[in-house]
DNA sequence: CGTTCATGTAAATGCCTATTACATAAAAGC
DNA sequence: GCTTTTATGTAATAGGCATTTACATGAACG
């Protein structure tokens, strides 16, 4: 029990990192065994405990989910940031950026994903967010309102359609992408175009649609 | 056991309907409990069978789902159908039928909606589809390529973007739509929108990107 | 050194999945 | 009609998991 289990750990009763180390099973077990096919008393052996153990860190089940949405959202935020980098260099060069990396995280670590957002998990906002998850969320989401506004602006002021609306339609493409395409296994075999060539042409024609893009948006006329 | 269960059933000894009742249990505690906090022994209870019962039905819990996930495709590809009723009266208007009939069976059905598209279960893709659920998804998706294509018939021949992907960012938004925006937990509360509202004005936006609508699809400059 | 608190273990309860042997009734053959 | 076969349900059981409770260990602090 000591020493026929996974090597890097436990010389010292005490784990030292057990709650990072349970998240991180956590994750693993459900990129593996699909959203819901992760048990507590696997992740607990993954991490060289007793069953009993990650209840000492996390009040149930739900609570250990319920923080790798938290902890998702709030990578997904710092990502999503760092994409659109303040719409710097260009709003639409960073928009793009942005897109690409709203589908990088869900392919990078898709249990999160899942997590966030194809689950009952109350972080999201299910029944009663955990402390400190829903703001996580929101820093994520206001990425994208910051997006939709900067590219708002760019056109004139009688013709602009409502901020939050755009953001919402951004999100609403993006997760749908990631959402069907992303797990090779769904809807991807239907056509030979990557997630990201989805995604992109999508965007392009919604926002030639918007008025922010002249009239060709990489889908020349040929 | 046999008399203070649920009412409507049970005089002879066999069942009589017991597959399809334990299909509608299953969706109802889905709905209630979440896309897994549902079990089989639960749903042979609401049926007032031993927990043993559905094994005659079903291989295991998975065959189950697989089965909700069919049969969902099949109502979901017969009421989508119904709504394009192949364009008429005009391919737009239908076009907008079909947007609402797809929000519409995901409030009504969103067991089925979620075992659809928001699980591991092998009816969409995942692995090894069951016999005649990937037709039945097919089937759904066919409908939205049709209608893309009937749009895109109305475009000059040089100008038409491939209709596959129109198809597949049509079910992007609608699927990002249903699946952020349907559940009145998640992440409705950040918009006074209904998500027919969403989905609507985004494809309105979508479809004059395109070229398809002239310049002004209610969205009116106010 | 001894106390205290955080962290881990062991054991037990109860529910769940799935299997196996058996029971019952409906249908099929005679 | 009566029997045989087949479909469908039950009981009993094994093994897994979630969660709780009482107990063990050891690190921090005095």
């Amino acid at each position: 029990m000591n020493d026929s289990s996974h090597r890097w750990q436990r010389r010292t009763y005490h784990h030292g990192n057990l709650k990072e180390v349970l998240l991180e099973a956590a994750r693993k077990l459900i990129e593996e065994h699909g959203a819901f096919g992760f048990s507590l008393t696997e992740a607990a052996r993954l991490a060289g405990v007793s069953p009993a153990a990650p209840y000492r860190h996390f009040r149930d089940r739900d609570a250990l989910l319920a923080e790798v949405a938290r902890s998702g959202f709030e990578r997904f935020a710092a990502r999503l940031d760092a994409a659109w980098n303040n719409g710097i260099p260009t709003p639409l060069s960073a928009f793009e950026n942005l897109g690409r990396a709203y589908l990088a995280f869900a392919r990078e670590d898709p249990a999160s994903y899942a997590v966030m957002f194809e689950t009952g998990v109350p972080a999201v906002g299910g029944e009663e967010p955990a402390p400190g998850s829903k703001p996580a969320a929101e820093k994520a989401f206001n990425v994208l309102e910051e997006a939709a506004a900067a590219l708002c602006r760019q056109l004139p002021a009688d013709k602009r359609p409502p901020m939050r609306l755009v953001a919402l339609h951004v999100w609403t493409m993006s997760h749908g992408v990631a959402s069907l395409f992303i797990q090779e296994g769904s809807a991807a075999r239907k056509v030979p175009l990557s997630p990201e060539e989805v995604l992109e042409s999508g965007l392009l024609i919604y926002l030639k649609g918007l008025g922010v893009l002249p009239d060709n948006g990489g889908k020349g006329t040929s």
